[in-house]
DNA sequence: ATTGTGACTTCAAACGTTTCAAATTAAACT
DNA sequence: AGTTTAATTTGAAACGTTTGAAGTCACAAT
């Protein structure tokens, strides 16, 4: 019913007829052959735009094997404050002027942990997958690894092998939210974590004590939830302990939703911020430089990781070692998508 | 370097010839023709799954012609609370068991609107197209109609041809925002619209003028920034409204992102909320739970969206007539992401 | 004994590319 | 004049499916 072979798109075969040529001459001119006069190649390539050719995927993946397709593996959740448009954004800049499309698979977390990539691999739906959240000893990349599929991270692992990488700095993040914390004069720190199984949870532990363990200051972890914990939960575990004893005046919450549960949560026992209790927000989407009343924030940028991911996972297809494949993305300067007109008008104003 | 015909991927020539059959006799029996003897259907079945076939979707493509694909245009920047990944997510809860894939293509908006689509109906790269915010007369669509293309629009047109969509009930959310503002004691509304080229923008004014003329309540469309603005053009326009003389005591905020904005132009002025003036905004993320102070709010579910979106298309696709796939969305319930258990936390403390 | 019938199964071509190996042509050596 | 060499082009097969048309076979009807 909704077949389009209308006015039948023009195929190298019509390239050929129309220049008295065969289909193979075609095909090798518009690769560029060096072996092809270039005469032939600048003739072919000349029919080809005027009648509008473009090559048939289906027919270039069924012969070279090759599907042009890169795979994004979405976790079911990450909806919250767009990481997932962010990251497709950066991503699709780099493959815009390239013949891959990024296919979308969305992790249902139903099978194993690696269930989604192993179809991927073995059905060959890619040449190369990104996906993030890692684990130090991550099955996915183990997998991966195994069987020598390209793909690059978004975190970290600690397998010995080297594998191509995309992580935020989240050891100096906390390092840094620590310090400017206690500059502004906390005494007592505490940190909301993300799950334990993921390895960024480490990394900011690490800077986290790191600094506690320099200069002695009094520090603790945030207990009864996890960054990814629901809003609710999170505002009722920090409710709790900031009407315990011995609360703590400085909090460092590393992603912007845990942020406002903790500001609700704050307003919610009538202590002030920035008097009582001093914040340190992670941006990714970059919303909070509205929220009131203000609150210190440091910028993760997500897109450019994305776009860092995307042209790795394009050399690594191209052959590159992983260990040059690598890569830890400092602190950003300040809200994201500065390439976007709109945030040009916001860095005039700030 | 990166090809991965080690243990060569079984066809159904392989199970040709483990069954002593002919490849065609397989490709039927896998088709479940009903021509075929039911044991051979069953024998074939039972090798292939045996042997884990999975049917190799570039010559499937190739020979059929379909792609197993469906595209998503996704806009350069509704980036700003997740939007694109909750659609994501609804429209790959429906593909999942499908053959279909989901393409994402971001349409950077550099060449003529409707680039982006004629290249996905031109070079034959999918089966159905999804995208939103429409225009009255869109163009994208009046393409889509007259090529005969299947697709289902996130917003509705004014085009005497009916078409596919799925649309959020804009103008009962604005009628219903205004009342409410009008019950909590309001008595001068103001908007914030999308750009005028939206559909939605003129179903938003319809509610909202509605409203005024029922009641006979003073209102206005708030000017110098619109729905889309960086939010520090909001800020500043409700700034610099709410210090004139006669300001509005009661304002509609189709979105998170201006519904924060708002919040902060109010605090920076010293109006509090909920006594000098009153907001309703519309929820899609679902963040704004812990925004405080306290704020009323709608929402929109756009994931549940995406999923109609997806099984509509399917439907077209499927050769079903346009105009039994319309689907006005009603005001959610609350919050999104009913399905998600996170999401159930929060109804047991609700 | 032929013909017909039904119930299956298979042949063979096609989809549009790429690429190996071979063919063609012309020029350049012996 | 014949042979080598280089430069360019082409034939033909292959990738894994699907599908119209043709084939096979057993059995029943004439």
């Amino acid at each position: 019913m909704h077949r389009h072979r209308d006015n039948a798109r023009p195929t190298q075969r019509t390239i050929a007829q129309k220049a008295g040529m065969s289909v193979a001459t075609v095909s090798r001119a518009l690769a560029d052959d060096p072996l092809m006069a270039q005469e032939t190649r600048a003739l072919v390539r000349r029919i080809a735009d005027e009648i509008g050719y473009v090559p048939d995927r289906a027919a270039q993946r069924l012969r070279t094997g090759r599907t042009n397709v890169i795979s994004l593996i979405l976790p079911p959740h990450e909806e919250i404050l767009g990481f997932g448009t962010s990251m497709i954004r950066g991503i699709s800049n780099v493959l815009r002027d390239t013949p891959y499309h990024l296919v979308v698979m969305p992790d249902f977390g139903q099978e194993a942990p690696d269930h989604t990539i192993r179809r991927i691999v073995q059905n060959g739906l890619a040449d190369g997958v990104l996906f993030s959240r890692t684990e130090p000893d991550d099955s996915r990349i183990k997998y991966l690894l195994e069987v020598d599929f390209p793909f690059v991270s978004h975190g970290r692992t600690e397998l010995a092998t080297p594998h191509p990488f995309v992580d935020f700095d989240n050891k100096e993040f906390a390092r840094a939210a620590a310090n400017s914390l206690i500059e502004a004069g906390a005494v007592k720190l505490a940190l909301l974590l993300p799950p334990q199984r993921f390895t960024f949870a480490h990394h900011l532990l690490q800077g986290f004590m790191q600094v506690a363990r320099e200069t002695g200051v009094q520090h603790e972890i945030l207990d009864g939830a996890t960054l990814e914990s629901h809003p609710s939960e999170i505002e009722a575990a920090i409710r709790k302990r900031f009407q315990e004893p011995d609360a703590p005046d400085g909090l460092i919450l590393p992603g912007e939703t845990s942020g406002l549960a903790a500001l609700a949560a704050m307003q919610d026992l009538g202590l002030v911020p920035g008097r009582d209790v001093r914040l340190v927000v992670k941006q990714t989407a970059g919303f909070f430089d509205s929220v009131r009343p203000r609150v210190s924030s440091l910028y993760e940028d997500i897109a450019e990781a994305g776009e860092t991911m995307a042209r790795f996972l394009l050399r690594r297809i191209g052959g590159e070692p992983a260990a040059a494949l690598q890569f830890l993305q400092p602190i950003a300067k300040s809200a994201a998508a500065a390439e976007h007109p709109k945030a040009q008008a916001m860095s005039t104003e700030a």
